[in-house]
Formats: C-alpha cells, structure tokens, sequence
DNA sequence: AGCATTCTCCAAAACGTTTTGGGAGTCAAC
DNA sequence: GTTGACTCCCAAAACGTTTTGGAGAATGCT
C-alpha cells in the first residue's frame, strides 16, 4: 500500500535516498541501506510498476501474437512453451502478454498497436509465414524480436526453428530403405514456412530416389485437415503404402482415415511434433521432434539477448530434428 | 514518435486541449477538435501507454495464473480460451498477461506479485481447488477477479462452471440404464474442484443405483494418469463393463489400456471436455461439453463486471453439461 | 592549516499523461 | 454598464518512480 514517500517519511530520509538503498547503489551506508530495506519488508513496499515504467522508459512487456486462423492458435502443446517462456522472461522483470489477433484484423495492426503505442519492449513471432509482413514491420521499426520459424526475409533477424527439411528429407528416405516406394506427403498451408519446408524435405528425399512427386495433399494443420488430406490421396489410383504428415495433429486425423479405409495397419505413418497424446493413438504415432530442452528458455534467452542489443546472426538457432520411434511407421510397404 | 507536448506544440495549442480534444469532451470547439485530430493521424500520435497507466492508477492489465503443475498447464484448448479472453478484454483496452507459476513458487506468491505491485487491475483464475488459498487472497484484497471453477469459499465470488455433478450423475445413469453394473470412475486429482465434484457425481449416480462404488483410481489429469489409472481398475477382480473419465486426456490414456488388456471393444467409456481429438480416436471418444457459446468471451464479459463493481452474486455462471454422443460408450455391458 | 578525496545523503527534474480549477472573451439580458 | 451564462482554451498539479548533479561532513595527505 505505501508509495515511496510515504516510506521516505516514515524513515525520515529522503526519497532519493529510500529508493537507491532499495536498488543496492554503494552511495548509501549499509546501516542506512538495511534499515531501509527493513522498513520496505514489514511495510510490504513493491515500486508501483506505472511510474517504474513511466521513468525508465520500458514497459516491462513483451507481447505474443496468436493467430486465430486457421480456428487454432497453434499445436497444443503450444501454451506450455509459452508459459516456460513467460517465467523465464518474469525472472527478468519483463512480463508476457498474449495478443490475440481478432478476425477481420492482420497480425500487422496488432503488432503496430502494441509497438506504436510503446506497450511492448520487444515481440515475439509464431507460425511465421514464409514472406511475413510482421517482421518486416518490425525490422523496419528496430523493435527486438524472436521468432518461432525461419521466414524468408533477406535481412536476418533472430529465430529458433527446427530443421524441418532434415528432418523430413530423413523420415521419407527412412520409408524408401524399409522398401517404400509410394510415398505420400500431408503438407499444411504452404504460405507457412514450417509447411513448406517440411514439404521440401519430403520432395528432395523423393527426387533423390527417383520417385514421383505426386502424392502430396494439403489441408488445414489440424485433425479434420490432415483427415481430409489422406482421404484425397487414398483416392488415388496407387494408393500410398507410407505417409509422411506435417504435423501430429493432421497424422492423427490421418490414422483414422486410414482405420475408415484399409482397416488401419496396412499404411505406415509418421508425423511432427511429438504430442504426447502420440503415445496413445492407436496405433502409436511415430514422429519427429525438435532437439533441444525447454523451448520456452530459450525463446526467452534470444529475446533477452535481442533487447540487450546482440546482432540477429548470433540469435538464430537451427535445432536438428530426432526421430520417434514408436509403432505407425513400421508397416512393410504392401501395395493396396 | 510524438507525444503531447510536440503534437500541441506543432499545433500552437495547450497540451491540456490537444488531450480534451482526443478524448472528446464537449469543451473544446469542434473545429479544433477536428484540426487536433487530423494532425494525431498523420504524426501517428499514440498516447504513451506507461504515462496514461500512472495517472489514471489502472493498469489496463489483467494476469492469469497458470499453473505448472502436474507438468501441464491444462487442456490443450485452453489456450483458445484464453486467446477468445485476451481478444475481448483488448476491446476494452485491458491486455492479458499470462503469470506462469515456476516450481517452487506458490500460486499465492504469484498473485501477490501482481497485485501488491499494482501491475493488474483484475485476475482470471484457473483450475480451482476446493480450497483456493489464492482466491482468500484476492478476496481479502478487494482485487476484482473471475475464477474458471468453483470453490467451497464461504464468500461468495465470480465464476464460470460446467455441472460437472449433474453431467457425470447422468452419464452414470446412462450407462447403468443401458445395462452396466460395473461402471467404474477414473478420477482427477481431488484437490480441484472439478475433479471432485465429477466424482461425486458419479458416486452419487452409483448410490442411487444401489451399485457398490469401490471402482474409482485416480490419476494425474493426463493421458498417462489415465492410463495408469484404467491399468489398476481393470487388474480387480471383478472388471467394470465401462468407465466414466473425468477428462478426455484421462479417457484417451484409458483407451490405450483398454486395448492393452481386452482389444480395446469390451468396454465402454466416456470422457470429458470434448476435445477436438477426441472425434479421431479409435473408437471416437464419447464425451461432454460445457454448453455456452464462446467460454473466451464470457469470461471476459464477467470480468469487465466484475471490474465495474457488479456484486459477485450477479457474476456466477453454471453451465448445464452435454453430452456429445460418439461411439465409446455404446460397447455391450458384457462381464470380463 | 589547507586541499583533495571519500562517504552519505538529498532537492529537483524528468518521464507523458489526465484532470482540476479557473481565465479570457463573447453575447444577451437587465 | 453591469451581470450572468456560455464557449473555448490553458497553466499547473498530480500520478510514483529513477537519475542528475551536487552539498555537507568526515577523513587523509602534504
């Protein structure tokens, strides 16, 4: 409940002198300064956070866009790396805020509101776009920012991604050594960089095989939309006897297609992100995860580093892609 | 760029009328006004969100603590709830800051931290136990707040609530109409609200049939406690004929185990939350929903009241629950 | 003693906004 | 020509903090 004055008062000093022996400066005797920091313990002191802003110019905020399209903001485990992030940004005094982009709004207003009104000291990026008009905005504003995925920007600025096209190029020639040779790719919206990525990951393994690129379908990177997109290729003349899908979620809704079509064990299968709820699909979903511990961390440590004002080359982290081997992709490559 | 100061300046006008004429009030002419607004628009003049902050002695933030434990923050679409939240609470010009709870720290520090430094106006709680020491805290402080839950706190405060009871006493009965005796429960963890109150409902189901109530193993609220949980029921003697899930993550892990120990078509099983998963398991997962249009969005709106002093008797919300009818549940009631 | 140095402390300015409490000027009524 | 009402504007205070630029006293050195 007290301010700074009210404290001041109480202990007979000045202002001045009250707040820098809280802020542990030497110019302040240490009977002085312990006296002080006793009297701003029992009286239950925090700087009133506005005026702390106001004075240092900082807003003390960082500010994540969500985007609400495709009806999703992001693969479920989504919110727990967020949250790792958010502490470790809070053990910095910086404080993440969500900003949710309503429909009929771009991602670019939004960032331009929190920016423009100095509500943010920097931002953080997600589902980047492969041309994405936020991180031009950003750049051209000189505003730190991380972003979670590669963009193709041709001035660099800080990202951490996985190396989907490894990771993708991998898992379809894994599929060609266990004998497959009708490879099928379940892509996301192509204008997502993760999506097409993976994409050409599974393109380049094919080419190097010398197999056909035809089966690939796209769809929404969700249950219904990887469902859709293995009915389509099922459709297919020669049906595919492997499916490399782009994320868990479309695998999943992948698998039941399978189940509807082909009963269910005939097709091999393996998707991307290592949701835990993969343990637990029947059968359990293989798949491929980015290296590397807590996400989250170090989402924040780039970030810290980007406002302290390191260069964006040293703040890109390309993490390898690991396989997960669980059960769905060791069906032997029957043809249908 | 701009603050007042230059925008009044450039304009040979007072900051006090540059801020009246922005703001609309009727003492300034509406020639003015125009000129004055005209001129914010093209210097893109945004009012300083840390100085407005100070003065006004609001925040313009609200926090919403996440908890870190069991190692999940909670259900994977409850980020979307959030996002709906923050989408609306942004229409009144209030952010959300997402507090996430490190290990070791206590959810009540947390939310000290937020409030005694004034950094929020407001809260939105989440996951509530039966008793929240958080929600004593807030109350004592006066700090408007809406719980996602209820409690048993004697003083009444805001809330959003699914009939977890009546929804898990129906589905009982459902299954005990269709002919099950053994209908087992597999429950969350007991200090939260909704974990009791969903085994009570089912309890209460199984005492008004005259069925023994001994079928009941806890978990963490995952698919792994479900799992785990559904491995120590079916390992009794007498085996239940199906299983009520107090969520769909529980329900998923139990799936696995039912398929483990019988095949997987033995027994029936039901869950809760309606993920969206859930419709692309094997077999579908029947499951309930909270009904109510946009959980987001109502919890925003009760918050907003909340903010406006609208006694917390008028701010409580209990949603009737559904059932969504897949396939899981409609297995014979045939003993093991 | 005189001078520089060190140690404590503090008054005042600044951050950018909103709001209070008027102050001119105009106009109409008396 | 005074009064009152009304319109349009503004100076200054306030919000609570951090930081600048010393001031005063004590100490050390010559």
């Amino acid at each position: 409940m007290a301010n700074l004055k009210q404290l001041a008062h109480s202990l007979g000093l000045s202002i001045t002198t009250v707040s820098r022996a809280l802020d542990g400066y030497s110019d302040v005797s240490a009977a002085t300064r312990a006296r002080v920091r006793e009297a701003a313990e029992t009286a239950g002191y925090r700087p009133n956070a506005s005026a702390r802003r106001l004075r240092k110019q900082r807003a003390e905020l960082v500010a994540v866009t969500l985007p609400s399209d495709p009806g999703h903001v992001g693969p479920p485990h989504f919110l727990d790396m967020l949250s790792g992030c958010a502490e470790h940004l809070a053990a910095a005094g910086l404080n993440l805020v969500i900003a949710p982009v309503p429909r009929g709004v771009s991602e670019l207003e939004i960032c331009q509101r929190f920016v423009d009104g100095r509500r943010v000291d920097a931002m953080l990026l997600v589902r980047t776009k492969r041309k994405d008009e936020r991180v031009e905005y950003l750049q051209s504003r000189g505003i730190p920012f991380v972003t979670n995925g590669r963009t193709e920007s041709l001035v660099p600025h800080p990202f951490i991604d996985g190396d989907g096209f490894a990771g993708f190029r991998a898992a379809t020639l894994r599929f060609h050594a266990a004998g497959h040779r009708r490879i099928g790719h379940i892509a996301g919206p192509q204008e997502y960089y993760f999506a097409h990525v993976r994409r050409r990951g599974w393109q380049a393994a094919m080419e190097e095989c010398g197999l056909a690129i035809d089966l690939c379908a796209e769809g929404a990177p969700l249950e219904q939309g990887g469902y859709l997109a293995a009915l389509e290729l099922l459709r297919q003349p020669s049906r595919p006897t492997a499916l490399v899908c782009a994320t868990d979620e479309m695998a999943i809704g992948a698998l039941r297609a399978l189940r509807e079509v082909d009963g269910g064990s005939q097709i091999s299968i393996v998707g991307h992100d290592d949701l835990p709820m993969g343990a637990f699909t029947s059968p359990p979903l293989s798949t491929m995860r980015m290296t590397g511990e807590n996400l989250g961390a170090t989402f924040a440590s780039l970030l810290l580093r980007a406002i302290a004002g390191e260069p964006a080359e040293d703040l890109q982290e390309l993490h390898a892609v690991e396989f997960v081997d669980r059960d769905s992709h060791r069906r032997p490559p029957l043809a249908a």
